[in-house]
DNA sequence: CGACAATACGGAACAGTGTTCCGTTTAGCA
DNA sequence: TGCTAAACGGAACACTGTTCCGTATTGTCG
């Protein structure tokens, strides 16, 4: 999926930024950097050899030395990364599907970026300081995205109205954890179950 | 066990415990080994190099490796040496002091342990198997050697008769968690001022 | 007491790590 | 198009855990 923060004019981050030139190739590789570590963390736990990362995302050790000196700002810039992902999906799916089906659709979306977050948990709980923010972050992002979803839907009276979006991000990491290897269609249909229960009380 | 700190290199008052031939170099190593171990466990944590370990003990990695295959074998045996070294510490006390001395003496002993024991605390709960049976073990060598020495002081009206050994486990460990490096002076006066309170009201 | 197995020892060698360094390449601008 | 600053890549380095085997030590038996 594109992302489409590509220009650094984006001021809701951390504040004024600095009008600073971003060359193209650190976008280039950061961006693999991100994308190779979010898939080797997935595979080989947050402790996995640098090498491997470097190697899938097809740059050197320098060049990820230099973004990310230390590994704790590489597992927080994954999870940022993964959480934008997920956050901006949300207006896309807005804008695409019915208010009902695109809560649905980014649900499930939810309930994958859950169930990549595993190896992350364990980092999170370090007490490393680069992580502070983290927990933050997630709120910040995804209540916003959620909220939005759900205000649309109700409003349309295709669910009901008495959810809260606390509810549902509990509701759906909960579901994300289910067993085994192969349980996305597990998950899938949990979630989809859920929704269905939403739409039910608003006939 | 017992034969880790005792000297059983004496042939012919070998009791009925394991027949078992071991050679003096083994003994020297492991002991020397376990030694160094616990010096580096203290300064470097247990996940410190093995090059540390075997150059402090004078030994090859070789030998480390042949009685220690796995690093929570070496660990765990740290823990059952200090352990001994403490609880065969009490009998030995009480032989050459009062009553009230030996246990003052030896729960000045014990707050050494508690206090070299913080790197420990760690690995004993991370779930390796290696590690389930410390905490009886723990209980089944200290509270017989505590209860000894309380009883011998008790009945000798040297101390208050109302103390148990858990009361004075559980406040020698509290006591022998104070602040920075060099705390052996403070921990030293908390533990003399808690056995003179047992002491004042024995008149 | 001396020779001999059996056993243990030591440390070099190996296969991985994380991290740094610097010659080479590239991007952006004039 | 040329030029310069920035970024790139991967070899090189330092350090790790672990294995292997020639050598040394030990306990015993004649």
């Amino acid at each position: 999926m594109r992302e489409d923060t590509t220009r650094e004019a984006d001021p809701g981050a951390a504040g004024g930024a600095a009008p600073k030139k971003v060359r193209a190739d650190v976008r280039r590789n950061t961006d693999a950097l991100l994308t190779a570590a979010a898939e080797v963390f997935l595979t080989s736990g947050v402790d996995a050899p640098v090498r491997q990362i470097t190697t899938k995302a097809g740059v050197g050790a320098g060049t990820l030395y230099r973004h990310f000196p230390q590994r704790s700002d590489l597992i927080a810039a994954v999870f940022r990364h993964e959480v934008d992902a997920c956050a901006d999906a949300a207006p896309s799916l807005a804008a695409e599907y019915g208010p009902a089906e695109a809560l649905t659709r980014w649900l499930q979306r939810l309930a994958l970026f859950f169930a990549t977050k595993r190896g992350l948990s364990a980092a999170l709980h370090s007490g490393d300081s680069t992580y502070d923010s983290l927990p933050a972050y997630f709120e910040q992002r995804f209540m916003p995205a959620l909220t939005g979803l759900i205000d649309a839907a109700a409003e349309a009276g295709e669910i009901r109205s008495d959810v809260t979006p606390d509810d549902l991000l509990v509701a759906t990491r909960n579901l994300a954890v289910p067993e085994g290897e192969d349980d996305t269609g597990h998950t899938r249909r949990m979630i989809a179950l859920l929704v269905d229960g939403l739409r039910y009380q608003a006939r």
